[in-house]
DNA sequence: AATGAATGAGACTTCATTCAT
DNA sequence: AATGAATGAAGTCTCATTCAT
């Protein structure tokens, strides 16, 4: 009774962490078994499908960040402030565990051929938080009027970039050490973007 | 003489389209066969495997997007102008060809596991113009000093993520009709983009 | 006392319907147990293998057909009221729960691979009486002399192929409308049969 | 050239004798492709999936019994010669090969799940032609007027369960050596059956 | 009596790749 | 240059069965 679904969480966890590296399609039961040591069968007695299987990595995933953010953004804050949490909780997340913005950015690479509509729902949650304050922040009249919505591209697409560029720089800083001034790893890009952003959006005068 | 390898086009483009869809291991060669009208055995003599293949197309997309751009931006110019033309260009030619974007972004995704050191190496090419903009606009003192290596990831990120998401976006609309205004195409993306990055990078001292 | 064994008569029952409709190798455990609202483990508790489930399913739906039959036809009758009382009563049971004859037609079908001896030999004793009428028949010279083994299989094979292709005649009818009338349901099917084989074993000279 | 399509002549024949032993469900793709010497990919290069093979294999079998029988009824004869003609075809042809009475019988038992709709329009052309004999022979007179759809359930039924039977019988007959006399092989089957229903269906008033 | 968890074998199917012509 | 045939490895999923409680 105390270890029960101890095998389960194991499951759970290494789908992650190989869906998370690999993608939907590249990722196989069998690996997936083998690092949670267990049965094959068990994966399926317990989740039914691989696509039930990467569902259930992908709503733990956004819940998670979705219930970090939600914890960190107060709503009664001025949106400016927000605005900051929003993108530092997004980035300490997403940094801490990028299982949601690297399935995200391959699923978008691929029109999101795995997503389930209660994942896309979920999702929405995401991105709505993100949204009140930017509309918040218009009215309030400490944003500019124009077209704001670009501002949600460029938070969840430069973090998601970033983030997700790591490995992929290392490895090319290996291989073309010349060129590793164009692949440093940068520091406080939360705080950075956050600057930039917010320049952009301010109404300033 | 100027038609001959009509069927090897054929299967690049085939391959381009459908590696671009559904990335590199969705795409099956069976599938690229039919498109481009050949026999499978044909693809292996032109191309020996998938993996050379996968190599042949994003060599020739990111030939593309670098010609592009490069034919574009105009050494001579200043720096902001410079800014202005290339991220109109990266956008322009990935909404004309979303094959380069969609390839890299899921690739991103993966770590990269199927980036070949010469694609990587095309690859940092067309960062690298970007970033002597930046480093031009630092040194004329046009742009502020701070880190601006953030810019590339921002303006790459940015337009990765806007335009690989349009369809994901097509989807969500009909399945969540009232959350539509989260979703609504933008107008004058690489504009919007432009002048929030510019505020950003001026020094307004 | 009485109500005792109640999940393992839930478990036979409804292993009887899904053996008969699906035959041994598509029927799963799982779905029987579903069916029986009781654990899959329950029923190897219960019946020890597939097999032997199998076997007893066949075993009471046999005994089920045995005891009617038994039960109707009399031994001091006359043949021929006899043969019709065995073809009415094999007819009324096998149409009341077609069980025995699904099952014993689909095996047929593959050469027996899942009846066991004891199966086998309990269904002898079906054949049996019908043989013992039709011997007495010829023995007292009410039926003509020829080989009327062939008898058995006319009354047992005629009412299987008929009964168990009800279900898919009304496929058929709906699939093409236009040849319903070779598909229509017939009226008084046991009457019919038996005074047709009644004629041809009548020694009328 | 001359030796094309041996593999897939070998597969079909191949799964025709399984798929009659077995049945759909038992049969296996490892067994077919072992027994047809070739590699089991290569049954879905020609034959795309279970399902379809099994279509092809039913098709050719009804294909057979088809054209055997209708080679042999003449439309001219009159309907106590054609029925007995068909009669003896259908038997000679499903004792020579029992592909199809097998199949058709365990399809039966099972409400037809694996028959698809090419393959019952087939089967009914079959049926038909028995049909229209006795329809003819209704209209001349020669038969009698009373429902006589019945006698395509007599001769089908009769020759499947007979033929069918064979196998288990003969197992039956080793296990109980005493009932042995219910067992035995009969002498001219069609011909008895013939005279058995002809006498039944005459109008001899 | 009853159950959730676990397993190994095997089923269908797909796919990149090669061979022979 | 072009093609149909052939293959081996691997992938997803199912199923009868057993274990521990």
């Amino acid at each position: 009774m105390m270890r029960m679904r101890k095998k389960k969480d194991s499951i759970l966890k290494c789908a992650k962490k190989i869906f998370a590296r690999k993608g939907y399609d590249s990722a196989t039961m069998d690996e997936i078994a083998l690092c949670a040591r267990s049965n094959k069968a068990l994966i399926y007695y317990y989740f039914k499908s691989k696509d039930n299987l990467f569902s259930a990595v992908l709503l733990s995933a956004i819940d998670e960040i979705y219930d970090y953010i939600d914890g960190k953004v107060d709503d009664t804050s001025e949106p400016e402030e927000a605005l900051k949490v929003y993108i530092e909780a997004f980035f300490i997340q997403a940094n801490k565990d990028d299982t949601f913005i690297r399935i995200l950015t391959r699923e978008i690479g691929s029109i999101g051929a795995h997503l389930s509509d209660k994942v896309m729902g979920k999702f929405l949650r995401v991105l709505g938080i993100l949204d009140g304050i930017i509309e918040k922040g218009v009215r309030k009249g400490c944003f500019v009027k124009k077209d704001v919505k670009i501002v949600h591209f460029i938070v969840i697409g430069t973090v998601s970039y970033y983030l997700c560029s790591v490995p992929l720089r290392k490895r090319l800083s290996k291989r073309f050490p010349n060129k590793g001034y164009l692949l440093k790893e940068l520091r406080n890009v939360p705080e950075e973007l956050f600057e930039i952003v917010l320049k952009g959006l301010k109404n300033n005068g």
